[in-house]
DNA sequence: TTGTACGCGTTATCAA
DNA sequence: TTGATAACGCGTACAA
């Protein structure tokens, strides 16, 4: 390994000025400097970043924690994070906790370890004063937590909203039994506050419904189930088998539109003469699946913006009250609806 | 921050002490080791990355270079890859080069510099002999380079064989008017001997076509092209609306296939019936487009597997001469072909 | 304008 | 069985 000594022995300095002419600090002479990089070059010299990091307590690297990455809207979200955290900067280690809390902790003692500036944490299992405590000062930005506290910027989808908007989309064009894909039954009473994402896309398919002087029914809800293709693929089918009737599904997420699209052709059902369809994420894949899925899209970009631009502020010393930040989503109209 | 000195203070002992009972030395008394450990878990201790880095020469992390990870074939890769690498105690820190050498230059500076062990490398500009001399002799394994040397272990995929396969394939079930998407046409005797994986593809096909009798001709080419589903399926229907008349088209890879069954659908043809077609890859998506997409499909958790062993393996000094690694892939029969 | 000296938190060697 | 002490490579106050 070459250090800054085997150059300043090749240039004939010593080592802080090797250090000096290598961060262009103003005090090196013109000729000093370029005898340094010229010596670097030769001996194509690359700093050690520990040591760096050590000396300097800045990593030039943000955490970036996912439950899951295994899925398009996961590795999307941390392709435009990862893309603008680097316009900025900055590096981005990508992790996953796979549900489980014992991984949650331990990605968390390990991004204390100096590993990195700060982090933008997507909780699963522990709540934010888990996380706090754990997280020893490091600045954050949470993901939709479960619980709302505000210790940290958060950001936010406007899911409610979202999912309102497809909706009333749906009705708009006529459909006359609609499924939400998936959450349990629950009166609306119970659920028009929830915090958690799934309860307010839930309480916006409620609204909608209400709305149009429609009262939602059990009937009306897909059993809760986890967010993939596969599974509401194979929800979708139980449904059409089981005898019940409907002419439109909102879904909680694109993935899971896309398995129901899928399950749906599977009973030879046509979308949307059929049944129309719609997601939630705006993912690339439902540009090019058959039919093209119409969706809530949120913008990516401005998801990352806002993020990265939060963390980057709070790591830079802002200490200003927590906010709340939201991306823009719009609704894209394709051809799983009329 | 807490350091080994603060736990060292808070259970009377040393610094040195403290190290030895956190690693399980045999050195240490039980007492001793069970007082450190509380003092530890009172204090919230987590150790310092970068110094034990410095330290010891070792990052327990390997870097995962690829071109682009914006597409489902890189991102299940890099799961595959990051999961197998965690079972085995590394950490992995993935980076896109998107294809700009100059990327690839800063990325390796970067890997030199300590930041890990190793190095899983997905070359596009540049040659292997140039990468090793940024590379300082740290171990990488390479996947699929352009230029065939014998420096590095190397991952490479039965690219020829498995289009073949393909090939031969849609020929069995009655297809007469082949395409290939997308390579523009060569000779065969040009491109048989080729080790880029673009040709070795397009002289799969070529091979089955000419085992079955059948002379290639250049209307069965669609032109090179990006292997993204946007541009095959503008290609794609390109090709419909020219009024080339064809019953089969084998793709390149599972992402060039789903746009081709997406343009298929928009020119009002259907799949397996006008047209088949078959992808190579074996990607997710391909088990939940409509229809299912026919491929070959690699195995990832094999590749990933060979992959990290082997750079494990060189990082722990093995120095037996390179080799060359194959995963294991098999043709799956879905919907897009009868 | 450049060099000296020290410390960041850890691990490894040697004494005690 | 434990404790001093010396590196690892870099950044920076301060001296020259």
């Amino acid at each position: 390994m070459v250090t800054m000594r085997d150059i300043a022995r090749e240039a004939g300095v010593s080592q802080a000025t090797v250090s000096y002419a290598l961060h262009n600090d103003p005090s090196i002479s013109q000729p000093t400097r370029d005898k340094v990089m010229r010596a670097a070059q030769r001996l194509n010299y690359s700093i050690n970043v520990s040591a760096r990091t050590l000396r300097s307590g800045k990593t030039n690297a943000i955490g970036l924690v996912l439950q899951d990455i295994h899925n398009p809207y996961s590795t999307q979200l941390a392709d435009a994070i990862s893309s603008y955290a680097n316009s900025r900067g900055y590096q981005t280690i990508i992790q996953q906790t796979l549900y489980e809390s014992t991984n949650e902790i331990a990605i968390l003692q390990n991004i204390v370890s100096s590993v990195c500036d700060g982090v933008i944490f997507s909780p699963s299992k522990l709540t934010v004063k888990e996380i706090q405590t754990r997280l020893n000062g490091k600045p954050a930005v949470m993901l939709s937590p479960i619980d709302a506290t505000h210790d940290y910027d958060t950001m936010l989808v406007a899911c409610e909203q979202g999912i309102f908007t497809a909706t009333s989309y749906l009705l708009s064009r006529g459909c006359k039994r609609l499924l939400f894909y998936c959450a349990d039954y629950a009166d609306f009473d119970d659920i028009k506050g929830a915090t958690d994402s799934k309860w307010q896309r839930a309480a916006g398919f409620q609204r909608a419904l209400l709305r149009n002087g429609i009262t939602p029914e059990p009937w009306q809800f897909v059993p809760d189930q986890p967010w993939t293709r596969r599974t509401a693929r194979q929800a979708i089918i139980d449904t059409v088998r089981s005898g019940l009737e409907f002419d439109g599904v909102v879904c909680i997420n694109d993935e899971s539109a896309l398995g129901v699209i899928r399950g749906l052709a599977d009973c030879g059902l046509r979308i949307p003469d059929d049944v129309m369809v719609t997601g939630f994420d705006g993912v690339e894949e439902g540009e090019f699946c058959v039919p093209e899925l119409t969706t809530v899209a949120m913008d990516f970009e401005d998801y990352a913006r806002q993020a990265v631009d939060a963390l980057i502020a709070r790591i830079n010393g802002d200490d200003s009250p927590a906010r709340d930040l939201t991306a823009i989503s719009r609704l894209v109209v394709r051809e799983s609806t009329r």
